[in-house]
This record gives C-alpha cells, structure tokens and sequence, in this order.
DNA sequence: TTGTAAGCGTTATCAA
DNA sequence: TTGATAACGCTTACAA
C-alpha cells in the first residue's frame, strides 16, 4: 500500500474499498457519483497525498493531453527576447490559459541532436514564421492540427496581416514630404548571409511569401507612385532584429558624407528604426529633421519614449489570440488577415 | 493496418513481421539488433508513415517525459514582456534545449479555473519568483524534483542574487554625491495594493525573504551609513513593473513643486528607472544635473539608449541556466548566489 | 449509483 | 540477435 513510489488512483481504490472508475470519476465526472461519496474521495486522496490522476496515463488514454506546443522559426532564445515574439506569444498563452491548456515552447532553427520526439505529445501545433527546412514539419503528426503564422503551408488555416498593404501605407505616409536620398533597411532578405549593404552580387530570397519580400512589394510600389525609381534606392540587409546586429550597419549608414546619407530611412521592423534612432542621436544627427525614420510592428518601446516612432502597428497579441483560438476549435480553422494601423510618431510626422 | 489512425509500433512490427521490443529497439537502443535490420526497418517505418514511438505511451512507461515546466510568478501575458523574466527564461531554454528537453510554461497566478493537471507531465519544475500562495506548490508531485529561482522554498535548491548587497553596492554610489532629496521607487513591497506614495497606513510586506524587501534593506543601509534618516525617505510603491502602470506614478513624483521633487530617484527596477527617465525628458527635466536615476537589472533596453541607465546589472540568462542544469542533474542541487555587477551609465554618473 | 475489465502505445524483462 | 509478454496508470463502455 503505502510504500515509495508514488500512490496511484488504483491504490487510493483500494484503501477506500471503492472501483477504480468511482475514483476517476470522482475526478473527472462529478455527475457520475454521489456527492457525498465524490467529497469523501476527494477528502481521503489529499489525506493520503494522492494528488489526482497521473497525466502521462491520462492523455494516453484520451488521447489529449491538454498542450498545445508553439514552434518558432528563430531559436527560442531570440524569440523570447524579441518584442513581437513575445507578444504573440502572450496572446495564445493567454488563451490557453483561460481554456485550461498549457504552452510548450518548441525551437524550430538549430535544434538539438535528437529531435525533441516529446513534441507529438501536443494536441496541436502553432507554428510561427518561416521554417527553414521544412523537415520539422514533415516530421509533425499528420493527424494533429496545425495553424501558421505568418507565412503558408498549404491546405492549412493560417493568421497573417497584409504586410504588402501595411508597409504600402506607412511609405506612402513618409513620402507625402518628398526625401532627397530614401533607404530602404530590410530584414533578413538576401538568399547570402549579409549584414550590410545589398549590391548586385547579392540575390533576394525567392520566395515572396516572406514577410520581408511582402514588405519590399509596399514600399516600392509606395515609391515608383511617386515617381522615384527603386532601383536607385539603396537596400540595407539586416541578419538578426537585435541591436547587436543591426547597429553596425546603421552606424556604417550613418557615417556616410553628409551628401549621401540618407534623409529617410524606411525600416522593416521597429527595433531596426529604435537602432537607427539611439544611434542618430549619439551622432547629433537631428530627428527628424535631418533624417525621418519609420518602423514595422509598433512596439511599446517604441512609443513609450521620446522622441516617439513613427510605425505601423499590427496586432501581435490578437495574432497569438486568433491562433490559439482556432487550435482549439473556438473559431473555424481558416485564412485570417488582421488589421494593421499607421501609428504617427514623431521620427516622421 | 493501414486504416483511418495513426500507425503503431505495433502495426509497423505486424507489416514488417519482427516483434514491437524489436522495432522499439530500433528507435532506442540500436546496439540492440543487427544493423542491417535495424536499417530496414527505419526505411519501412519513414515509407509507410510511422514517425517514430508516441510520446504519450513512452512517456508512460519510462516515467519521464523529457518536458521540463518554468513556473511563473505572475501571468504569462506579463512575464512573456518582462525583459527579465524573459532573459531567464531563454537560459532556461538554451539550456534545454542543448540536451533534447523541452519547455512548458505554467501560469502561477490566477490560472484558470481547472488546475491544469496537464502541468504534473513534466519530470522537473522551476519555480520562478515568489508564489503567492504556496497553495500551488502543495499540489506539485511531491516526489519530482523542484528549483526554486529568487525565492525560498524551505528544504529546497534555490538560485539567488544577493539582492540587498547589489542595492547597497548600488545606492553607495549614488549617494558618493548626496542628494538633497532622495526618493525610493519599490515594486510591490506593500501589503495592501498601493501604486502610489506609501503613507503610515500601509504596512510592508512581513516576508523579509521577498526581492523587494531585500532591495530596500541595501538602500537603507546606504542611506543610513551617509547619515540620512531613512524614516525620512519617502518610499513610492508600484504594483506592476510595466510603463503603464508605473507612468502615473512617476507623475505624480516629478510632478511635485520643485523644492519637493526628488533629486534622486532609487529605483528597483530599470522597467520603473526607464519609465521615469522617459518622463522627465518629456517635462525637460535634465538628468542627471537636475535629477539622478537608478535602475537595477540591467536590462538591453536601458544600455542601448542615450542617457545610458545606471543599474545593477543580474544575469538573468545565467539564473536561467543554473536553474535548468540543476534540474537536469547537470550541476549538484544546492543553493547558488549569482554575482552582480555595477553598470555606470548616464543616469547616475 | 457503483463495479468490472479492456485497452491506450510503449518499454523492459526475460527466455529463445 | 530477436521475440513473447507483462506492466505503466488511467478512462470508459457496459454490466450489475
């Protein structure tokens, strides 16, 4: 009876002289057994330190184990540490949460040795951005639902923003006050890895599902509109959207002679124009009177600084809601495309 | 065989004419079976679909799920935006991740209505920050292995800073140039919810083991060896380490006549030092000439800005770490203080 | 209202 | 080197 190992429902069974089915319903189905004899039970298991049915042995007998595992294109430490990413991430927890699932966080880059096998104990999959490779993918259940977001995989329910549309918007808005030398700094585009400059040895990703090359699309049509030939704007890559990485290539940017520094930056991603930003300011270069700056993605820090960010916000969090929501069969599992909105800073007014 | 559900390991021994503990044995163990064989039957298993044993049942049976689970303090949806809550949760993951485990993030307070009894899958778990009710912890497998991060749990492993030596370190220096008017910004020290000034009706916290009460003990210790009165010190209380909740605060404080307001601002958190640096700058109060801050953490947001903050720096990453490689038995079980380091910024030269 | 018993898909211990 | 077979701890028809 009561040895080492820890007491199972059919121990508890045993001592209150009851079926193992009263027990499990006693958890599961309170309609199932008296009252009295369910607080008995109950009563008893915390006494006896029983701290209810196992859930390994639960979920491989219901076949549910109430987990939904996100999986994230970068590696788990940037994107915990990446401000869209996380909220997105706040969103489906949130969800979850109310709908008593819980969150597993899975890598999709550069995963360990062994692929983490303990993934399919999901009930379902989110899986968010680009995946590199598409083994992981293969090597998910068939049988399980899956959700994308932010970029396809066909013949599944996806949550996307229009990003063409979105950054249409926001270059339009910049170019209402015509700049002499735009620039255009884009995030991971380029099929080479390049933190710098894109010349003609350089070729862009192929494909334009991507968010970047979606981005791309708006902002050239925003500029051929006004009559500015792209071919002549100057394309800066970026290979991670942190400070770190993104701040050499501004500072090489902004060291330029006066004459071709630019005088608009068009940037894909907030932290890219908060660089900019921290970096203009270091060299005395005068937002945005001498060089206007606009974002993507609309991030508190953003907005809760001085000057503030002239950007377009998309709804991470309602992305991360949406998704976790048709996971779990809450809304119908389909091709959803949030609203995105021009957030008017000060970088670019 | 091959109907409407997922193949088995059974259903792939059937197909393939050898035994289940062989095919098993081929996942796991392959110096268990010719290589010959076992390659034949990774072959067939890819060709016919099987993906490899199920998590559920493995998990089962061996009693280990490779699943380790972070328990959060406060919500999800907060954590998942803190900075530092989630630098600790990439070195939880880095660390996991580099030996096959993976990451599944409970909520600890106010989770949803049915415990998520989905959370005992989990072989090991990290309690990150105070609970505020140990009543969660009660319900925690006794029997599994638990680590305890910026608080006690009494007879367990625990990863610390020494929060009261980083603050007197800290307010030291701030107070190598004495302020006329010193001010104290805290994050949840009151018993009663208090964002606001804390008067002689509140009560501070009893539990002196809390990180708040710990900071608070190392700026008094500092004001107290220049010869300042601490009963004199007016004390601020945030109850949320977000602008939005701090902002009003902060107001109200720089919003004082001038002979009132602080000249020195001793925050515990870089959250609450940004929020108030962001706030003086927008009242064209000059930092550090008219008013000096300090922040404690040491987040990215805080270096990578003009004005740099002056702050303590915590490594947040390498708390993460310790805490995932004691649960992974990596490192002995034991009750490790990380290191802390003065970071001198603009804020507080 | 309660009990019986058959799996869920594995792994591990044997024996062959 | 490979094969039977008994658990692992639970849920759920179905029977009583």
């Amino acid at each position: 009876m009561t040895d080492q190992r820890r007491m199972t429902l059919k121990d508890l069974a045993q001592e209150l002289n009851v079926s193992t089915a009263t027990i499990s319903n006693a958890f599961n189905r309170p309609d199932q057994l008296s009252p009295a004899l369910r607080e008995r039970i109950l009563k008893e298991a915390k006494r006896l330190g029983y701290s209810g049915p196992d859930a390994k042995a639960r979920s491989l007998r219901t076949g549910r184990s109430r987990i939904i595992a996100v999986i994230l294109a970068e590696s788990l430490t940037y994107s915990l540490n990446d401000a869209v990413a996380s909220e997105f991430l706040s969103g489906v927890a949130e969800v979850l949460d109310a709908h008593g699932h819980t969150l597993l966080l899975l890598p999709g880059r550069g995963h360990a040795s062994q692929p983490p096998g303990s993934a399919n104990i999901a009930d379902g999959f989110i899986v968010y951005g680009l995946m590199p490779n598409n083994k992981l993918l293969d090597e998910l259940p068939a049988q399980r639902t899956l959700v994308a977001v932010d970029f396809d995989i066909e013949g599944c329910p996806t949550v996307h923003i229009d990003d063409t549309a979105a950054s249409y918007k926001i270059a339009q808005h910049a170019l209402s006050e015509l700049p002499k030398r735009p620039a255009i700094i884009n995030l991971r585009l380029t099929k080479e890895v390049c933190n710098g400059r894109v010349t003609a040895e350089h070729t862009l990703l192929p494909n334009t599902s991507t968010i970047s090359r979606a981005r791309l699309e708006g902002f050239h049509s925003a500029l051929s509109e006004q009559g500015v030939d792209v071919a002549q704007v100057p394309l800066w890559n970026i290979e991670e959207n942190t400070f770190e990485v993104c701040s050499p290539v501004i500072a090489e940017i902004l060291d330029q002679p006066i004459e071709k520094r630019p005088d608009l930056l068009l940037c894909m991603s907030d932290r890219i124009a908060l660089t900019a930003l921290t970096l203009a300011e270091q060299r005395g270069i005068r937002v945005p009177e001498e060089l206007r700056i606009t974002g993507f993605d609309g991030i508190a820090e953003g907005q809760y600084r001085a000057p503030r960010l002239t950007t377009v916000r998309q709804d991470s969090v309602g992305k991360g809601r949406v998704a976790a929501q048709m996971i779990l069969g809450r809304v119908p599992l389909a091709q959803q495309l949030l609203q995105t909105e021009l957030l008017l800073g000060d970088t670019c007014p």
